[in-house]
DNA sequence: CTCATTTCAGTGTTACTGACATAC
DNA sequence: CGTATGTCAGTATCACTGAAATGA
């Protein structure tokens, strides 16, 4: 039995289907982060600072969709880690300037191997053409209007 | 631009898509559930003690995948509103039965309503089609491993 | 003056853990 | 005895709000 199937209601609920979904997806990769010593946040920046190199916390924010209060709150546990450097902006004193560390990289190889491997095992009962079908309906409901 | 579209990696990540639809569907029902002064746990309760009938706090946790410290706060925030009645059971002392009331009743049905019109929002842009190929993918993916 | 940036403090929901007393 | 129940207290992540100080 699974999560809320004790009611019936749900049990043809898209929405909640997409719930239940994201929850297992979501536990595993806390699960996965957490024996790395991370969180989803902390991936989340890491990957935005490997594909896009040295941003203020501001520019970080924006592009993983993360406040901007708790963005200075992740810079701090990662800095604390040695995972990123924070130093000011000297050309705009408001903003620092976040830089991955080498051991920021290694970090971030290691979380990719975690995402991947989650990745694998949620989507292991699909077939190679389903998982195209749902990879295209999600991006359908998302681009509506997430 | 959506939730996390500035780091490539993730464009085309089911599970991070899953995740993204998971997030707008629960952010709408978090946002219909406290417009009637209500929350998930809420609806997940008073649904199943519709279907069930009056059962027990850890009844209703495992029917709802509620964990049983959770749901005596939750009956607490009810039975206050008068959603629910608790009485203990004279057959067994350690439990209480809970009840819904006829205001409880009247308040599913609203919520119901609530719910019915976020599926209608969140799946517009599919087809009848589509909603079943994505009904029949994601019950795979749960029947399986969440 | 207006706006952007960083920071701090705090809230709310969901999910979970550990402990305790009580009763089966 | 072990197990189940209800309760309380506390933690964690994610998401968000409001306000303050600083500087462009």
């Amino acid at each position: 039995m699974h999560r809320g199937d004790g009611v019936a209601r749900l049990r043809n609920a898209p929405t909640w289907l997409i719930k239940m979904a994201a929850e297992r997806a979501g536990r595993l990769l806390a699960d996965g982060f957490a024996a790395a010593d991370s969180r989803g946040y902390h991936y989340l920046l890491l990957a935005a600072l490997d594909e896009h190199g040295p941003s203020s916390q501001a520019e970080l924010g924006r592009r993983c969709g993360i406040d901007r209060s708790d963005v200075v709150a992740a810079i701090n546990e990662m800095a604390a880690a040695n995972l990123v450097e924070r130093r000011p902006d000297e050309n705009d004193r408001r903003r620092n300037v976040i830089t991955l560390t080498r051991a920021g990289s290694r970090h971030l190889k290691r979380l990719d191997d975690v995402v991947g491997g989650i990745q694998d095992a949620v989507l292991e009962p699909l077939s190679d053409r389903e998982r195209q079908q749902l990879l295209r309906l999600l991006a359908k409901l998302v681009d509506h209007g997430g």
